[in-house]
DNA sequence: CTGATATCAGGTGGACTGACATGA
DNA sequence: CTCATGTCAGTCAACCTGATATCA
């Protein structure tokens, strides 16, 4: 592979830009054979840790946007994962919930994710990846509105 | 913000994703008023380092694919920050250069860069900026070809 | 009235694939 | 023949905006 410009071989904003691109692709290409997405991993994982929630707070949790949400609970729903119905306190609300089979969905996924996740770091030793880990996360929280 | 997913907040594959999308966000914001993007910014980028190239280079070195080269070579062109010209050792092949007002331009965009660099890592110090960095490329280097 | 919720239509930047013609 | 190059058409997941309708 041909070499970056300096400029941007030293920026963290480009490392992580282009960091994201080969996580991307690494979660794409090992959810292939099942076809799902990165966004059916972080709904499963909400309503695994969060229990039943409104689409509107499914939303907020996952860091995807309410339009978004619709469809892929749609997919969720009409693969047997999650469940929708209407939440009995309030008219307008939904509360979706996942299914036995979501549950093993989401383990399953966990295990792939996981095998990524080494993938990814396999030139960091368990020290470096828990610094990374810490460094990233204090960024981000900086931004997220923690 | 309500809080995300512990299985989440834990992965770097999944802060990487999410701290791209704020930096994608943050130079978006920071370039809009010209109107320019990322792709041109790498472009200029690796003909400043790499002097005049092909666009097939060009897209190895920006790490983009050469269909989207066209059209930013098109544009930058237009804005006057480029020249393409035949090659006239190889018929096919173009070669791509820079003109001055691409170097100010490429001038300014560096220093947007650098600012939105501070705004991103402005909770990390220093020297925890430079771990960062360091670990972020070699994560990256192990999956570039390098 | 405001505010939250769900839905739909659509647009965007960026990464990518396939096809095609041309030239080394 | 192959391989690299430039171009074009179009797909894709993810992110986002705006409009609309419903309900607390």
């Amino acid at each position: 592979m041909e070499q970056m410009p300096e400029r941007m071989a030293g920026k963290p904003s480009w490392l992580i830009t282009q960091l994201a691109v080969h996580t991307r692709r690494l979660v794409f290409d090992a959810f292939a054979d099942t076809g799902a997405r990165g966004h059916h991993y972080r709904v499963l994982a909400v309503l695994d840790e969060f229990g039943a929630v409104s689409q509107a707070e499914l939303g907020r949790r996952a860091r995807m946007d309410r339009s978004d949400v619709v469809a892929v609970v749609d997919d969720l729903v009409g693969q047997g994962f999650a469940v929708r119905e209407p939440d009995p306190d309030h008219g307008r609300r939904n509360r979706i919930s996942m299914t036995r089979g979501g549950v093993r969905e989401l383990r399953r996924m966990d295990g792939v994710v996981d095998q990524v996740q080494d993938d990814l770091l396999r030139s960091l030793s368990a020290e470096e990846r828990r610094t990374l880990t810490s460094l990233l996360g204090r960024v981000l929280d900086e931004h997220d509105g923690a």
